[in-house]
DNA sequence: TAGATTGTTAATCGATTAACAATC
DNA sequence: TAGATTGTTAATCGATTAACAATC
């Protein structure tokens, strides 16, 4: 299949539909309706209907979407089927948190190797991925032709490795630190910065209390 | 100041203002303009512009928008001045992570309690923040009119804990497990699923690869 | 004054939603 | 057949961007 161009906005639903369709029981949905994905969370039908348009091969009227054909789509247009490697840079208690999480590979990311500056955790393993020195990093990466970098060191410290990731030929970087990183147009940054979701919360719950009082 | 309602877009660009604007010198920017924010960030000038007109009290033409009286404007909006008690249910390594983050005191949260089921760790302090046992959660929640809940425990128990939160008066919950939770109308849900994330890095990151071929 | 910048009004762009014919 | 559902075309809505007058 060959895939047209899908928006950032279509790109963050496919997983949320990914992650409800797996939810369902294999046995009862064997076929599932955009209807019935909107209305389980709160969405447009016709809007399911449209991004499931773009990357699946389309359902049947009064029937549906064969469930486990819509939920292979996903995963093959999401890349999940294949494995990216990955480095991370930062072993501190996020960097912690994330090689210990399992669950990325079902998302075709595979963490391969840590840096770190603390000499008291270089050579130990968190969840069977070394912690190497952090002066290696660069030399790895280029070696290994590694092309994501997790960044989850401390603010003041982002900004350098990143520069070290881009030199040794990174592509993409997932960027923990509360930090807005300059980097050449080719290579791509994603942050995962925790300042924008509490914001999103705090200020709608503040909107909320001031109305209802 | 009354404040005109923002769209989520404004929303999620105010903390990435404010970051820019904290990592300037004092010194040599005593004003800033917008069209040097958005060029720093690589976003629209008249964007920020807009952006900068709901939240502040306004710029001068020729000279910009006084750098301090900004951040203060900004964070003022984001409600980073009245502090927010959350507590925190699971304490493995993402809970941990969060538990260790000083930072979020900034942003208005006050993380003040974690619950778990693991009777190793209860009783336990993490960064001086005290593991409680996960049935004790209700009671103290409601007793200490706590508003945000956030959920850091493995993906099956999510809604339970979210069941639970709600009961004790939770208005907001921040939700890092990879599920929907199914809430009342009157309770927000913040989602911080690394898979969204990691969706639009890897196709982004593919698409690249795809065309530079 | 000249020119940089603000703030506003109008135009554009694109995502969402509504309407509806086709289909099972 | 009747009705639920798909997929498409058209309308709407709202965010972004362009144009420009006002201002320092």
């Amino acid at each position: 299949m060959i895939y047209k161009s899908v928006s950032t906005y279509t790109l963050q639903r496919l997983p949320i539909y990914l992650e409800f369709l797996k939810s369902l029981s294999k046995d009862k949905f064997i076929h599932i309706s955009a209807t019935n994905i909107a209305g389980a969370l709160g969405l447009n039908d016709v809007q399911v209907r449209k991004d499931l348009a773009l990357i699946s091969s389309g359902g049947r009227p009064k029937i549906g979407y064969p469930t486990q054909n819509l939920i292979y789509d996903i995963e093959k247009f999401l890349g999940y089927d294949n494995v990216d490697c990955a480095v991370i840079a930062g072993a501190g208690d996020l960097g912690r948190a994330l090689l210990s999480y399992d669950g990325f590979s079902k998302y075709g990311l595979a963490i391969i190797a840590a840096f770190d500056v603390d000499e008291a955790i270089i050579d130990t393993a968190i969840n069977g991925k070394k912690v190497l020195p952090a002066h290696k990093l660069k030399d790895l990466c280029s070696r290994m032709k590694v092309r994501i970098g997790i960044i989850a060191v401390p603010a003041p410290y982002a900004q350098d490795i990143c520069n070290q990731m881009v030199d040794s030929g990174i592509l993409a970087i997932w960027n923990f630190a509360p930090v807005v990183l300059i980097v050449p147009d080719n290579v791509l940054v994603q942050n995962e910065d925790m300042a924008f979701s509490l914001a999103k919360l705090s200020k709608q719950l503040s909107k909320r209390l001031s109305i209802s009082q």
